[in-house]
DNA sequence: ACATCCTATAGATAAAAACCTATGAGGTGC
DNA sequence: GCACCTCATAGGTTTTTATCTATAGGATGT
């Protein structure tokens, strides 16, 4: 048997012959003309190497050849219904995987969205990958994921940004620090403290650095920390001044002091990122546009800033 | 997805790519050229509707819906080898249906063939028709079986016979009969008793009768039975004579009496038959060939005539 | 005997599939 | 920068496939 010159459609028209029992109603059945089928079944006995049916008093008779043929096919063609339905699932965004990478500081919101998503769609797999900005970036040149979490607009070839959520920036001092009773700071004031900072190339960072140097203030102390939990911590624990997101504090957390710095306003957004150079999967497709009609709902409705139509998601 | 432009050389395509994890391996594993094996690919893509593969830095990455068409192409792939195997058993007679039909009388001798056939040939299906002659006529000329069983050279068009074990025929008497002790006999000396005899048709009545007709005698009375066994029956309760197939007759059974007829000889042959015009089965070309082997080993070497060559089972 | 079913076969055509060669474009390794 | 991979695309050829129409040969039923 010559598995090469078995198709599909020959396979289809001949098991429609053993259902109906007739080359002729097979034609009927599938619009082609008798001889067509017949030819077919030739065809398809020839590239099996055995008779499947003959003619037995007028009547067709399915040789055993043929019944398990059949059945070979049933299974097949059930085993492609299969996978049918699983690309529809797919198509539909029900079903597959999408992978997000995001920024360390994404991981106190994301999750928010991610929740209800995930509840909704149970069977689409989303893998997440956590790091720095600067991995983050590595992972999206790679084009590694489906989407990027970024907090500060990454301007790539390829990439397409959207907003989804301000990110206001807040500075945090020791219950004890000298400024932790002032009402009314100017940036000034807080330069001569030691301030905790994120590495270098962090968007916070990046944002309060270029703030500073567009002042013309320059920080007279400062030590670097690998994640806004310890800076929180060791704020807490009186080390120092730090600039977090909003986002990363705690609500009703009591051992530091948020300043009222009046003439600065540090702010960033949060951008979803896709590349344009890559078909987006459906899965991420469908959480894109969940996430766009549900931004209000999961996320503080204030802070919210839905641009996600920009991704043309059809 | 349109599944009447897949073919399967396009999926065995398409596997070894995903196997190799390359487009240019592939080609040289299929003896084919690269920008045909990047064709074939496409034209899966687009036939599925869906990425399968995409280039990801210098490398192949399989999708989401890449795998599952990968896992369908082997499960289908699966079920076309279990087909295939099941083809090879079919083609060497291992596996199958031979469809034996037979008159009644066969039924005492040919189990002993279709029984050690049966024990070497377990995957095979036998289903046995017994009737009377003409009703096995009548299943020939439908051609309902693969193989026929007579006992009297059917000469029938599209019928190819051969001999393969003789079949004496034998007079019995009840063991009080007037005959049952003389010791030379002829057949005039039984035509004036009461015979029991097999309907018109049956062989060994043809042949009886015949024999009678050529040495123009004639029955003064006869009475008609349906079954052997009711002819052995009634002899032993005194009925009458009767002229039966030594074969029927069971070994060491002392309830009737065997005659010593002298000038009087009469036997038929067990044919098997087959339709010139029809594909003989596998499985019917395997069991005549396991009869051909087997006869003298199975059955009763004194009577065996083993004429099965003329077939030619190839 | 004839109309009416089937199926099989022959001959023809248009579409498609399955390949090829040649060439281009994007990376990696030295 | 150059040799050397990889895959993609364009253009072309030869087979194969999927159809059709026309026709013929059996069976069956009236």
């Amino acid at each position: 048997m010559n598995i090469r010159q078995l198709s599909f459609r020959l396979l289809e028209v001949f098991m429609s012959v053993v259902k109906t029992g007739s080359i002729s109603e097979t034609a009927r059945g599938l619009h082609l003309t008798q001889p067509t089928v017949s030819l077919q079944i030739k065809r398809l006995q020839e590239a099996v190497g055995e008779p499947l049916i003959i003619m037995q008093q007028q009547k067709l008779q399915i040789t055993e050849a043929g019944m398990a043929l059949f059945r070979t096919c049933q299974q097949v063609f059930g085993h492609f219904e299969d996978y049918q339905d699983y690309l529809a699932e797919l198509k539909g965004g029900e079903r597959g995987r999408c992978k997000i990478a995001m920024v360390n500081t994404a991981q106190y919101i994301l999750p928010k969205l991610l929740g209800p998503y995930s509840n909704e769609h149970p069977h689409v797999e989303l893998p997440l990958e956590i790091g720095n900005r600067s991995a983050v970036l590595a992972r999206f040149e790679r084009g590694e994921d489906d989407i990027y979490v970024f907090s500060h607009p990454p301007s790539l070839e390829h990439a397409q940004a959207a907003r989804f959520l301000h990110n206001p920036l807040v500075f945090i001092v020791p219950l004890n620090h000298p400024l932790a009773d002032k009402t009314a700071l100017k940036l000034a004031d807080l330069v001569p403290y030691r301030f905790l900072l994120r590495e270098t190339g962090s968007a916070t960072r990046m944002l309060f650095e270029s703030e500073l140097q567009s002042r013309g203030l320059v920080l007279s102390d400062s030590v670097q920390m690998a994640s806004n939990e310890a800076i929180r911590v060791a704020v807490a624990s009186g080390m120092g001044i730090a600039v977090l997101s909003q986002h990363v504090l705690p609500k009703g957390d009591n051992s530091f002091k948020v300043l009222n710095v009046t003439d600065t306003t540090l702010a960033s957004h949060w951008y979803f990122v896709v590349r344009t150079d890559r078909h987006i999967s459906h899965a991420a497709r469908s959480f894109l546009k969940f996430a766009e009609q549900h931004l209000e709902l999961y996320l503080d409705e204030k802070w919210v800033r839905n641009e996600l139509r920009g991704l043309n998601l059809k």
